[in-house]
DNA sequence: GCCCATTTTATAAAATCTTTATAAATCCCC
DNA sequence: GGGGATTTATAAAGATTTTATAAAATGGGC
């Protein structure tokens, strides 16, 4: 889970098995994690900026919703409640006082992680967020104009400059008919002269890598005779 | 629950019934909600900007994980599942693809009401807190733009102006190429002429600091015959 | 004058682009 | 429907471009 990398998170919890259960577990996953043990460590904890807080509903001298209801204004991070109190008026009392989720124990280790990871990674979209990308989108391809990179079904495919070009310009222009000597001229310049195999070699490697990606699809399309152009919806 | 005034919330379900359930309870909130039956409907509705999408995974036709899927990096809202599906696996794979939370069928609208009013409060949170941020966070790294000090794990690590410069700008856009000529073009100003050689140095030295301190990550990736971007999440 | 950041230069290494040759597919006319 | 011509696909190798690295030169500030 690359989200949870370089994260700091807060563990609080008056069980010390649970907290090293939890601390091991999400420190394995790249986190740092720091403790606390009853509601007053937590308040000390604080300087340290967690990017989340995983919080025990029931301890001593101060509890879980007390704890959070005073921090919940100075600090912006998502809360987690753990809690063996599984009514749902309960959670829903939770929720609304500020806590960003509710996990029932006993609660299962690997669904703990991707919550956390879950509300980390929403956390850095909104903060690395105001980015506003031109992503092209067909299926399961996308197309980052901004970031020059391909991705389907989330994963990245590297492209080469030049095959990204092609890919760009085809598939700005959705069925639309492109000749080799178009492409070459939008592509490499007016003046520039060259082989129209070279175009050919190229679309050659663009399907081959969306080929290995998305077996059944064929976004390029071959005019016999006239050129290329990108299919508007992959089959 | 104030927070909910004014937003706006796509739900997506091919039952009628559960859509319009949600949508009058969300409604007596606050919000303006709009709807769709399937997939297909549902990505016509993202023009209309939601604040948060609620999304059934079993439809016909293109299912709540495949949206998901094609949605996520377009979309920065919070994504909820509502599924029958109630294996613990299910919640897993929902939460790693995308999903913000996960409840499952039957659920108790008061605890959606809930729900959907802690992910739009940490929203908020969030945006507004955007502001005035002046220390950017990538994994173990800090950017401190103000003091320009570069830390990582809490180590601060002396960077020259030029180095800050070229790292402040590529960090403020993550995954955004930018060609050397960009790259001189904004740090020396329009009329400065020089090498683009001299970019290359200063990426050198940036990535030869960055990699002492945290030798597995790469900020910086070569866009081959484009430029320099900033990975978003390190590698 | 010395130190440090910056820039330039030269060289090495890496990745990509283009060309070439050959095979396969498609079209068109008879 | 078949044969030849044309167009496109495939594969591999050479040429070219781009980037990385190292080291030396420049130039300003103390």
């Amino acid at each position: 889970m690359r989200v949870m990398k370089g994260n700091t998170i807060l563990v609080v919890d008056d069980e010390a098995e649970i907290v090293s259960m939890i601390k091991q577990s999400l420190e394995n996953e790249g986190s740092e994690v720091i403790t606390a043990g009853d509601g007053r460590q937590a308040l000390e904890q604080l300087h340290r900026n967690p990017d989340l807080i995983i919080l025990d509903v029931m301890m001593p001298a101060l509890n879980g919703f007390e704890l959070c209801q005073m921090i919940r204004d100075e600090v912006s991070c998502p809360i987690l409640f753990v809690s063996a109190k599984q009514k749902e008026a309960d959670r829903i009392q939770g929720l609304s006082i500020g806590g960003d989720d509710y996990i029932t124990k006993p609660f299962s280790l690997r669904e703990l992680k991707a919550r956390v990871a879950a509300h980390l990674r929403q956390n850095q979209r909104l903060l690395a967020g105001n980015v506003h990308r031109r992503v092209l989108r067909y299926g399961f391809l996308q197309l980052d104009l901004q970031g020059r990179e391909v991705r389907i079904r989330q994963q990245s495919i590297p492209f080469t400059a030049r095959e990204f070009d092609i890919m760009e310009l085809l598939a700005l222009h959705p069925g639309q008919v492109f000749s080799k000597d178009q492409l070459y001229e939008k592509i490499w310049g007016l003046e520039a002269v060259g082989d129209s195999n070279t175009i050919t070699e190229h679309v050659k490697k663009i399907r081959a890598k969306l080929g290995v990606a998305d077996p059944q699809s064929n976004y390029i399309t071959t005019v016999w005779g006239v050129g290329y152009k990108w299919e508007a919806i992959p089959s």
